[in-house]
DNA sequence: TGCAAATAGTTTCATTTGTAACTATAACTT
DNA sequence: AAGTTATAGTTACAAATGAAACTATTTGCA
């Protein structure tokens, strides 16, 4: 049976600490998102979101992929090689500007995209299904409102 | 200048898409409390996870640490072995079951304890000071029902 | 023009993390 | 008591991630 600590050094209630809570919940959920997709589809997070982005704004160069999904250059250009190498994304290069790349979907990341997009969509609605409709308004407008300017 | 697909792929909004947003969130604050501590006291996030709980529970064993911080038993042994041989937490074996330890911090580990605490507590408030009190209560609401039981 | 600085993207190497296998001890079953 | 199963924790290996250096191309400017 373990001690109850003395106040006096203040510790933290990770359980109550809303940075803590932030992440289990987050993680929890894009872990389950996760799990939909990753064996069946040999599909890692970042792949999915690089997709995710291509499948609503075609002809995007690497660059304005890792804005669009708040990651870096080189975890999407990983990304991207798989993609590429899985015949994915198609990757061409800019006609004006050789060191851009312009990247869209195959019709296999059509595919791909058309059975993934459901079930991410589903998990969130299985998350918000925990609230009232009246949370679910409030949870919306407050993420926006952390979302950092960026992102 | 990118296109904006056709609708009936039907492809997600990534920055509407809660589990998204979430995540984005979740990582910017969490990555803005570690850039307080991480190099300073050379204390990763799992590592600082266990000491918040062995502030608030002493006499804890890795399990039980793994249990409330919601990492896996690995993660724990892990950030463990680098707070014990950092002189910060102290690893006793259970008299009754030689399997177990018994953690606790030490007096380094609680002066690092409560310079970092405080510092944490301050982030949480600059995310909250984000929002209207009315938001904030609703947030600490949702949140709460939103975290897994076990968690 | 020609040279320095900036940008797009990739590669390399070190660190972190995740999964599975492993050791040691304890609990359960008969 | 013996043998099986479960539990606590560590170790080993593979995959993911991050930081820095690198290549190629373009831009800015003297």
């Amino acid at each position: 049976m373990p001690g109850i600590r003395k106040p006096d050094h203040a510790p933290l209630e990770l359980e109550r600490f809303v940075p803590y809570q932030l992440s289990i919940v987050s993680n929890t959920v894009s872990q389950a998102i996760a799990d939909d997709y990753q064996q069946r589809y040999d599909l890692g997070v970042t792949e999915w979101r690089v997709m995710a982005v291509l499948a609503r704004f075609d002809g995007l160069s690497a660059r304005e992929v890792a804005e669009r999904t708040a990651m870096d250059k080189v975890a999407v250009s990983r990304a991207l090689a798989r993609l590429v190498a899985a015949g994915r994304v198609r990757r061409e290069t800019h006609s004006d500007d050789k060191r851009r790349s312009v990247l869209d979907l195959t019709p296999a990341g059509w595919r791909i995209h058309d059975e993934v997009a459901p079930m991410a969509r589903q998990r969130e609605r299985e998350l918000l299904g925990q609230l009232e409709p009246e949370e679910q308004r409030w949870l919306r407008s407050i993420l926006d409102k952390l979302m950092p300017p960026e992102a």
